[in-house]
DNA sequence: GTGAAAGCGCTAACAA
DNA sequence: TTGTTAGCGCTTTCAC
């Protein structure tokens, strides 16, 4: 490849000053007489010239750019939150290198050390399960993380959520209240940080607080077809309210009921974790819980800038407000 | 911030041979001897060097990173093309830069620029809508750019898409011949590419082939709420077969119709342009065109690794397959 | 097969 | 306020 056509050399000679003040003046620095500044300015604009940012980068060991770390882009709970991460890091002028960890292409680790190895300024990383090679990078590493809808185990990492477990037992709490006695939970993975210490947490102390007995958890309910699938089994057991993490399979219990002649509400009462676009289509409408994910998103972004300016953090977990959204799938107003 | 731990000078003076053989052996260049391999292979692993990709690049020129741009990643349209792209990039060790270009915070002109001034080796641009000023970037710069599931007014630049008109004209056919009369169609953006000058221009020419008047276009519907207020309008102008563009927008009209007491697809036929999850959550199933995204992903990227290596490109503008997924909003098998 | 040395385009002391 | 001068960490001729 050739050479780049005009550098800040060629603005330098042709403004006659130093490739200092054509520095000065392409970031801003105030100390730079006005006259000298337009002149710059003036063949800057006449040359056409852009400053190369790789070359920025080496000089100044800022990148202006994060890593993006996401399990699956075509989940809406994920693409939300990368929406308000997006939103912010433009505010603040931060390039996004997406790097996505659903395919087993790469391990996670190596994913990691590719961001790192392209210097990027900060990281934030969702997954429903943190792996431990990535938890451990991030420790080790001295680059700023943040982990946006996400939990570590021990919490040492800086992270913006809701309280699932607050949020899962209000869930609980209202089918509860329409009278259902046999609540099942179904999770995606149910290793992953979130559901683990968090959501079955909830739904053990729900059984017990109303001697509910041992429940029932059903596990790997990832898609629509296990949704639809699982119905079965619900039937089977009598199961009367059910709680999903995800929303994909919630429309598949509904949809399966409403084949099978289940009612919804009345013989089953559903409630999702996620109220996405899914929500608004089945019918009937899912009752659901309505995470604010762009503010996670954007919250989680802010407070990478600032960790990434050396400003101190006001908290290091960040917990943000939720709402119960109730619709058609509960009887319970 | 401190200089870099570890670089390519001490793996060098350790291994006690110089800068230039160390590169040689981490670019995997054959023109050192095994033996020398080797012990600067153990040195890398003893001091856990990692190149500096920032420093690679300024003096190679090369970046291994592309620009992606695209519209609004919560859109399972571009969100299954990101996938294809993404795997494909993963696999050429290729990282990607996100640029979001839905919010107006920044103009399409600089997004670009500032992809140029990372010094990306290539870009691939989705949207529905090509910007002039996109256009006008492309056409000036030597990078290389791809358009996957996009397409230009003149038809310069590179792209992968299906054929639209073919696909459009294969759906109103099908609603045709269950003897539907007063067939509609409902686009996002009239001023899209693709919608001015393929699906509208396959709807005009069906209605002149059948002899079927003007017709009714309905223009900027975008989202579920869009969708499910246009449908009293097909009411009163007595719709009875819709093809709508997105598939959100189609959700709307089937819910209106259900809760108002019109029988889909008795008295209306919907089939929708992209065959999402969307589609099989709602009921009546959804009649859909069944778009290859992640292919079109996949082929974009693959397109674009041989531009970026200056291999020859059988084909500038590749058109895949599509099916017509025939399900419950038609009646014709 | 290996090394010396000149950059890549820019920033950031330090002087002036 | 401006210029001089080292680098930043790496690749890449060109010799040997």
């Amino acid at each position: 490849m050739q050479k780049q056509k005009v550098t800040i050399y060629d603005v330098a000679r042709e403004a006659k000053v130093s490739m200092a003040t054509v520095s000065r003046v392409v970031n801003g620095n105030t100390n730079v007489r006005q006259e000298t500044r337009d002149r710059v300015l003036a063949v800057i604009k006449r040359l056409h010239y852009q400053p190369n940012a790789v070359a920025q980068g080496l000089a100044s060991k800022k990148t202006t750019t994060i890593g993006l770390i996401v399990p699956d882009l075509t989940n809406l709970y994920f693409s939300e939150l990368s929406k308000g991460i997006d939103d912010i890091a433009m505010i603040y002028k931060y390039n996004i290198i997406l790097s996505s960890i659903e395919n087993r292409l790469m391990r996670e680790g190596d994913v990691i050390q590719g961001l790192l190895n392209k210097q990027v300024d900060g990281i934030i990383y969702m997954s429903n399960r943190l792996s431990k090679e990535a938890e451990e990078a991030f420790l080790r590493t001295k680059t700023p993380v943040v982990l946006a809808g996400t939990l570590d185990n021990d919490g040492h990492l800086p992270s913006v959520n809701i309280d699932y477990i607050k949020a899962d037992t209000e869930a609980f709490e209202l089918m509860y209240a329409s009278g259902k006695k046999n609540i099942a939970i179904a999770v995606g993975d149910s290793e992953a940080v979130i559901n683990k210490q968090h959501r079955l947490v909830a739904y053990r102390r729900f059984l017990e607080a109303h001697h509910l007995g041992e429940g029932h958890v059903y596990r790997n309910i990832q898609n629509y077809a296990d949704g639809y699938n699982l119905y079965a089994q619900l039937k089977q057991e009598k199961i009367d309210g059910i709680f999903v993490t995800k929303d994909l399979p919630s429309a598949g219990i509904v949809n399966a009921a409403s084949e099978k002649g289940t009612k919804v509400p009345e013989d089953l009462e559903i409630i999702t974790a996620t109220a996405t676009d899914i929500v608004k289509v089945v019918r009937p409408k899912l009752t659901a819980v309505k995470q604010p994910l762009y503010d996670i998103g954007a919250v989680a972004m802010r407070m990478l800038t600032k960790l990434m300016g050396d400003e101190p953090l006001e908290d290091k977990k960040v917990v943000l407000p939720y709402a119960l959204e109730k619709n058609d799938s509960t009887s319970t107003r």
